[in-house]
DNA sequence: ACCTTACCAGAAAGCGCTTTCTGAAAGCGC
DNA sequence: GCGCTTTCAGAAAGCGCTTTCTGGTAAGGT
């Protein structure tokens, strides 16, 4: 099953075979016709390894790197990767880091070693000097040898393509309407602080609620998952003093579990108190009350980031940035505030 | 970068270079060392290709091939192949197919040509002789040159190592538990018959009813997406006779659908209708009401799909069926009929 | 003191391809 | 009909590794 194989039964050289198959250079046509015959008889199947070796021209395969997998937000970019890679005849090799920094080093460094085309990494990056050192150490000598980087809401030390979601603009506009619904005590249910997504978020609805002279409120930390939300909901509710009439969860994942705490606790979303997230995932449409949120287009900046990637390489060096501009869509779960 | 580079920076030979690095056989201390820092010192990463060619020793990524990343169920799936993937320092490479048939076959031959140690199959096979075949055929050469095959809810007629969803019987219990509430009149929301998963949820429910002398009611074919759930349903409603007390959707993510066209119906969930899917996808349980269905591992499906691949081949050459037990739970979404 | 083992570094042969480079045959103008 | 370019098949040189195989040196046995 090598091409050598091919070549014998064909009863040519494997240099013709090979020319034959690629379409490299052109080739007497019975000749051409003998050696398709022989490889798909052969049922030859060419190997990757060694076409990778033997030609300087990259191969086809891309690296997707992503927090996790199951969360929607990354599930619909990865969708969104995969139909335009699918597109173009790209494998995509996809990999959850569940979090950790370490593991996405080990990830860039091993699809390094496969020379992939590209390497995406989508996901807030860490907000931690060696960390970040590191990675450099790992992208330099990457983009050098002609890899491609592009990533989606990154910290701008990486000086890469990016596809950047305006954070801070959505949040301050998601603000801006939630005080127009005529809230003034507000809480946010915030992420780990050293992501960059949340510190923007986060900034950004500050932002906001200051144009109308308002302030932040408590902010209760959680995990930037559901059970995150749903712990920081009921460490919010068990705090003392007046409680907020709107919640702000910086992501659509913890404002749902945010949701389901409100409920336990026997508070009516939005009666006694509104409720926004941020992304748009597709399941918070379909809860009731169906989430506020700040929307993302996630296939869209999915199939960016990859075009963005594959591109020819700028002249100048200068890193590209695509902003995705967040739309706030006012759902069931904000109202006005009780008793207004 | 190369290793010759750093054999020549450590003074040593490039086999020797080569046995340091990868600790194949023992190689003096000092050198060793001297080698390791030079490796160092260059940022020297090996040629996964090169090594993949020269030492026939299988490489380290494995191919997982799914319908589609962004569909909860895949996604839940994918994770845990992905975290069992990563304790063994394995790549994953994830690719969708969109549910083209052609798409997958040709996701299988990519594989192939990257010599990935293992392809995972997760998703119904199509039931269709040209497809089974050219699947067959793309398959048998892979497991013969020492590629390992495993599948989740596939058709059997694939000779293959198989987690397997014990659709019909959760089915059947299902129907069983619907009964038990009550119910005489049904309908199903299906998808695609030619997916095995649905035949077999299909036949799995016919038979729980069987067995209480009930009949399947109506059956109402949709795409295997909440829009197909919410068209079906919808279609469902509007057709004329007497309704069902009781919706069965053969997938969650269906279920989805059906539940905010009945919704859009005003057609009260549970009190004037009683739905139930199949899965658990995390979604299901923030709906209100929250859906009941049958809860299927998926994390751990995953986990077992890729220990089955990468387990030792077994010496007889039969194919091994882990199967999987979906325990039914009944939630908010299913009461009593109306009016008993 | 001599010969056998044991150990370990280096030389060299591939792994399966692509791609120059080389050269034979054919096509052209005069 | 002769020298010219053009066309295209085959020989051969790698791509960057691993892994036998070879051989030199040190240790051990008698």
């Amino acid at each position: 099953m090598t091409l050598d194989a091919v070549a014998r039964e064909a009863g040519v050289s494997p240099a013709t075979a090979s020319r034959a198959l690629n379409g490299t250079t052109r080739v007497r046509d019975d000749l051409r016709t003998r050696v398709r015959a022989a490889a798909d008889l052969l049922g030859y199947i060419p190997n990757a390894h060694a076409q990778a070796l033997a030609s300087a021209e990259g191969n086809r395969t891309v690296g997707l790197i992503c927090h996790d997998v199951s969360d929607p937000y990354f599930a619909g970019i990865a969708s969104g990767v995969m139909r335009a890679a699918a597109e173009q005849d790209l494998l995509v090799m996809l990999a959850s880091t569940f979090r950790e920094p370490s593991r996405e080093i080990a990830y860039v460094s091993m699809l390094r070693a496969q020379r992939a085309r590209a390497i995406l990494l989508i996901g807030s990056g860490f907000q931690d000097r060696a960390w970040e050192r590191a990675m450099d150490a790992e992208l330099n000598p990457y983009v050098r040898a002609g890899g491609r980087v592009a990533v989606v809401s990154r910290h701008r030390s990486l000086r890469v393509d990016t596809v950047q979601p305006e954070n801070r603009a959505g949040a301050a506009e998601l603000a801006r309407a939630l005080v127009a619904l005529g809230h003034r005590e507000f809480a946010v249910l915030t992420g780990p602080p050293e992501l960059t997504t949340v510190a923007d978020r986060l900034a950004g609805f500050r932002e906001g609620l200051a144009g109308a002279g308002i302030g932040l409120g408590r902010v209760v930390r959680g995990a930037f998952t559901r059970e995150g939300g749903h712990l920081a909901a009921r460490r919010l509710l068990a705090a003392e003093g007046p409680r907020p009439t709107c919640v702000f969860a910086v992501t659509d994942v913890m404002a749902v579990g945010a949701l389901a705490a409100l409920r336990e606790a026997g508070v009516r979303v939005p009666e006694d108190m509104s409720l926004a997230g941020f992304d748009d995932i597709p399941l918070v449409r379909e809860l009731s009350p169906p989430l506020s949120t700040v929307a993302l287009p996630l296939t869209e900046m999915g199939e960016r980031v990859i075009a963005l990637a594959l591109r020819a390489p700028s002249a100048a060096a200068r890193s590209r940035v695509v902003r995705i501009d967040g739309e706030v869509v006012l759902r069931g779960s904000t109202a006005a505030p009780p008793g207004s």
